[in-house]
DNA sequence: CGAATCGTTGAGGTCGCTCAATCATAGTGG
DNA sequence: CCACTATGATTGAGCGACCTCAACGATTCG
């Protein structure tokens, strides 16, 4: 799976997001910290977030997500390759999730407390950090929306829409058409429903001519009737 | 309904909350900005935020929702005293959310945008800023973790003891019983429920001795089967 | 081949929704 | 003082979206 979206989709695609070619423009030296590839499954548990494991997803997918004491799981946000990781990690509050790699992945760590980053790095940085958390924030505070107050066919459409349009950004697709390597429990598990009625709401969207997902890859064929359906607007992704 | 709040539960509690002393402390010159007070129900759409709104809620209660097409609501999160209001409105993304002042209320804006006061606010605002930010991304994922997998319950006794929690750091109540000045639609609303079936699961929690609530104020009367039952944990509110 | 994972479909149950009515309280104007 | 209205809480009845349990097919891998 992972070599699928490694290299069939987007042979020559960006492997390296373009917030991450801000950040090091701008640091003294370059890039200082440590570059770590992880395996696919690879769970970091919230109690492990150390302060200095404040980083930058180069490369695959990652989830952050909860898991309650019943089992039912909860992905709070996809991590995709720009993504800040654990921006807040040592400023006193437990990071709250887990982090599950779902594809192999490279984590870039800074080394260094997110606060000695925010003080000592460039300014620049300060405004990145600001701008990567408000963009989480903004995230997550649509996936409220959709699972508050949508219902599974219209969240299921703006996620996959959201996805699109958050690849499109990073040189991964065009938004219509993207490398997605979840399984459908995963989706269930991002738009709290159960993966067996995922499952149907994807067969209905995919016989309504609105979207396709298999074989990990995700295909968008009417992106205005789905947006529609969704009432995405993409501007919350800046 | 907001002098029951201002005045009758808690009388001489304290109407200023410890965040913005601390911003208020180490700031040059004490608190530049300018305080306005809202009246109850008052709303800033969304588009109309700009960029010099950045600022603190020194008193009352606060809304951050999104309105649907359909007419349906999602209270994304309440806005208490202390709160950053806006805290990234001007670093190219759209706010997201509509702010209502569910009481009357009073902010200080900063009157500045947020990138200056990121780099020519003291260090200590810088670290704050990222607090708050991260504060409120952890509260917005423990709410999408309550409506995406807990049940009406739980999902209903996890936001009272949030309340409580978070309203016993400002100094106001124990966590235990504090005023809320929420209709029972206000706080379906904010959990992803039907009023009406919001209205039967809190007689339930009543008479399962768990928690009241009328008369704009909450008393949990059992408060550790209430933390057991929506498994919680404040740990994320710091 | 056996085991594991994932996707797909059926059947039935339930949690939470919608529609509708009633009651309590407070405010307003006559 | 009393209609009249508006808002919010409460309860009943019926329904539907989504869940759970169960089985089966497809694919991959050791």
């Amino acid at each position: 799976m992972t070599t699928q979206i490694e290299g069939s989709v987007f042979p020559g695609g960006p492997r390296t997001a373009d917030g991450l070619r801000e950040i090091g423009g701008d640091w003294p030296g370059g890039l200082p910290g440590r570059t770590r590839s992880y395996a696919t499954g690879t769970m970091i548990a919230r109690e492990n977030w150390a302060e200095r494991q404040t980083g930058v997803l180069l490369s695959g997918w990652a989830a952050a997500s909860r898991t309650l004491a019943d089992g039912k799981i909860q992905i709070i946000d996809f991590r995709l390759p720009g993504d800040l990781i654990n921006a807040c990690g040592d400023l006193g509050r437990a990071t709250g999730s887990d982090l599950i790699m779902l594809t192999e992945a490279t984590i870039h760590d800074f080394m260094r407390p997110v606060d000695a980053l925010l003080h000592q790095g460039p300014p620049r940085f300060r405004t990145m950090l600001l701008c990567a958390l408000s963009r989480d924030e903004a995230i997550i505070a649509e996936r409220l929306v959709s699972i508050g107050r949508r219902d599974a066919t219209a969240r299921t459409a703006h996620l996959l829409l959201e996805l699109g349009a958050r690849l499109r950004r990073i040189g991964l697709g065009d938004g219509t058409r993207f490398a997605c390597p979840l399984t459908q429990t995963m989706l269930a598990d991002a738009l709290g429903l159960s993966g067996i009625h995922l499952n149907r709401v994807l067969r209905r969207l995919r016989e309504r001519g609105l979207v396709r997902f298999h074989d990990a890859l995700v295909e968008i064929d009417d992106i205005d009737g789905l947006a529609a359906l969704a009432e995405f607007d993409g501007a919350y992704l800046e």
